[in-house]
DNA sequence: TATGAATGAGTGTTCATTCAT
DNA sequence: GATGAATGAACACTCATTCAT
């Protein structure tokens, strides 16, 4: 029962995803969605009482994904704090360019009003220990001082150009490229 | 009469300008739209024979707008290469804070499907200027190598990033905090 | 003025009949006769007070040429009643053929609610002399005995399938076919 | 489930029927035809995918009830070819007759640009028996030589003239009335 | 729990008509 | 008389949501 349940929202999430990446939010009807996941309509609305309410379900679904994606392993937060941080922008690049509907979609949340303070907030637990990360670095010297709210916002927004460049302008990216442009991002806040 | 047309352009465009960015585009209703410029759902499609013309009229008076405003003068651009990178990053980030409208439909607009390769590339040419200028200072020598799209992005999200600090966190923003960030961007790139 | 005023009215009336003989009246928007006729909208409005009336005006112009284009002159007038039969079911035919958009107008309008009977009865005077003819051949015993109404119909269905045959199935109709046609018709009701 | 979307489906087409015979089709609006039927808006775009496909189930239904009712059956079929032939003529006139809106419908169709060709076609197939009733006239020299498709529409028109007379001119029709009008066709092909 | 037929408010768009010039 | 910009009711159609099964 459960199994089958996680099975159905599953579906459900996962075509959803690839829907709205494809054709945007309000482009995907229900009854497409309903089609395409092999899910019934009315099945649907026992696992989200809204469309509004999915949309808000797939954006928390990914940042899971992503928070689970760009999570440092134990080993790993061993390393120095610089390698760290490097290790964390590698990360967030490749995990968004494997996943590109999830970076298009997240992207088009952020600007439309279907995300709610609360759900955005709710969404960041996820990925807490990168924002502690960057504390870390505020805290311990490495970084010039500078609100948290912006150097996290800068960094990601620098980090988010490279992956621009890859999926919508289709330039090729190297792995050397990844990094120099982390390297950008260091040099611009030490 | 060329008077009053263009006033009622005006109306739609104002009144159109504020409801996608305070709603969206899509939960912007044309009979909104009509009943709140005061203009009648007729008349509207008189300037813009359908909602998609009117978005995308709407996405050029805003990179016109934006074009105009960043645009360097004459005497502004006697100044060094740097002065006139930091005058052009002040010249977004003011004008973006003072358009606030502006800077929320623009990024809409950015990651929805409403506007072609096509537009996008004629809004383009209304900041040509700026384009050239971060051209010139890959061949002046001023920036490390680095491919010229790229260039553009990480610039233009690294500003948009104080940007939405000070629109979407509400923080507080100085005058020394918009100088501090080109500082960064300067510095991560050169 | 007069004749300024003839003018423009003719010029809606014959692009009102190439429009919606060509697209129907339902597809014919007044705009669309307006920039096609080169009369402005508010000008037509001065010489038909509404659509249904310029329909109207159209339906008894072209009863009022297809009456003059069948009326037997004064010497045609003086042959047998049976050669007067046949002049009559040949000009009949042949107005059609040379006015297929006021075969294709006439027709619509019979079966559509567009015209009253009021203005059905109006369009009848045009071709008065031929319901006279009709009832003349009932008189002088030429006919069997026969519902007037019905004689009429009869005959007009009877001419009129074949002009449907060259103008709608576009078959060759020669003028040994008319007339042996009308000798069908001739037959039938003698 | 089956009944009641026949019944459905039967509400809507029985009410399209009523309200194009009396009001043309383009006057009908899909939301009268709605309230009218007792069936929802969306209900009727769940049978029909647009009007005109309406339109077209309308026109074919009819055919194939036309084609039906004007079918002659085994016994009749061993009747004398003059027999058969005046069978089929009060066959078409009690039909049109004892369903004025399908008589209305389909002559409004046969002028309007509502029906394509193909669909023409497709409800000729309907009445495929009387047409070949018609070509073995020909063949067995019953009829004078004439073009098939003329013979047809000649038929067709003058049984069609005593139903406009009674339907329309509201004029009483006798079994006599249609037995003389038969034989009137009768005289003029043979 | 799962279904999908049924719903009707809401959408973008058209177009006959008006009226200030 | 002549114009055409302006109007808004009406249109065909969509789609998130419900509910009987």
């Amino acid at each position: 029962m459960q199994g089958e349940k996680l099975d159905k929202k599953t579906q459900i999430v996962k075509t959803a995803l690839r829907l709205f990446s494809e054709q945007g939010l309000q482009q995907t009807s229900m009854a497409q969605l309903s089609k395409e996941s092999g899910v019934a309509v009315g099945t649907m609305y026992l696992h989200f009482k809204s469309k509004d309410e999915l949309v808000e379900g797939l954006f928390l679904h990914i940042q899971e994904a992503f928070g689970k994606a760009i999570d440092l392993s134990d080993s790993e937060m061993k390393a120095s704090y610089k390698d760290r941080f490097f290790i964390l922008g590698r990360k967030v690049h490749h995990y968004y360019v494997n996943n590109p509907a999830h970076f298009f979609v997240v992207n088009t949340l952020n600007y439309s009003p279907y995300i709610s303070k609360e759900i955005t907030e709710l969404g960041r637990t996820y990925y807490q220990q990168s924002v502690d990360l960057m504390a870390e670095g505020l805290e311990n010297g490495s970084f010039q001082p500078i609100n948290i709210v912006l150097l996290i916002r800068f960094i990601y927004n620098a980090v988010i150009a490279l992956v621009q460049v890859q999926l919508k302008d289709n330039v090729e990216v190297t792995e050397h490229m990844i990094d120099q442009n982390i390297e950008r991002i260091w040099k611009a806040i030490t």
